[in-house]
DNA sequence: AAAACTAAAGAATAATAATTATCTTTACAT
DNA sequence: ATGTAAAGATAATTATTATTCTTTAGTTTT
């Protein structure tokens, strides 16, 4: 997983620097689909010269190289999601927990349906679910 | 429609004011899910003393009384629709442009699966797909 | 029906929060 | 040693929310 994120880097001519590793690590740490400012709060516990805008332009970089992918919220803020692979997403209606949910039959199905039913003047790349609901913890 | 619009308001004790109806007009003008400030700059042109505040009052107010419908879009902002009925979205990966998707065949397809596949932990409220790609237009 | 009352709504403005831009400094790679 | 990418500090922007004060619409009272 490391190993993918410091080649990618690379392969993008870009550097692995001490604060892109920091950034990688507070995500899959924090897990929960962070925001910016969680994983700011949390990396400068370790590190704490580091710079917001730092973070956001990192943040940036990663996503432009598929590195993360951003998910939309309700609110006004992106946050960040390490899990590459094609899945959709569970949103709590009363907190701000997302979580992944990955199912290729369900992709295949949601897929061939469109095979055969066009949208009329759309090439489709990509399909995502946006599940609301409650958790029951 | 506007005759909906109204007595949705007055049914939540909700007065109708030339505000209020500027602002659903717009929207419905508007068209393309638009944006509070693109809501704004459209309003300034025939009501030119509209204040900002208000017009994102009486957004929220809209979408509290379901009047409106809040979308998420890739950037940070949220964009507005008046269509209530269920329904999805087509995102355009390279403009702004957001168009409805509704299809009553699909959501029984969804439906179904979830029936037969229960998500654990999770009482699913609702479903919707962001369905992203390119017009040609 | 007109005047007075009340509460909701609007205007103006300031405040906040997330993000982006700019400019300088640092650090690594040739 | 030099060039370039990245980081740091800070300021600026942007979208949105909150605050305060005034206006308006609708109701009640005379």
């Amino acid at each position: 997983m490391n190993k993918d994120f410091r080649e990618k880097l690379k392969d993008n001519g870009l550097k692995v620097t001490p604060q892109r590793v920091a950034i990688f690590e507070a995500i899959l740490k924090l897990d929960n689909h962070p925001a910016a400012d969680d994983i700011i709060s949390f990396i400068k516990t370790n590190h704490p010269n580091i710079s917001v805008g730092t973070v956001y332009k990192v943040l940036d970089i990663f996503v432009e190289n598929n590195l993360l992918k951003k998910v939309k919220s309700e609110k006004d803020i992106m946050r960040y999601d390490p899990h590459l692979s094609n899945h959709h997403h569970l949103y709590c209606a009363e907190t701000e927990r997302i979580e992944d949910y990955e199912d290729q039959e369900l992709n295949e199905l949601i897929g061939n349906y469109f095979k055969k039913h066009k949208i009329k003047n759309f090439k489709i790349h990509d399909i995502k679910l946006q599940i609301t609901g409650k958790f029951n913890t």
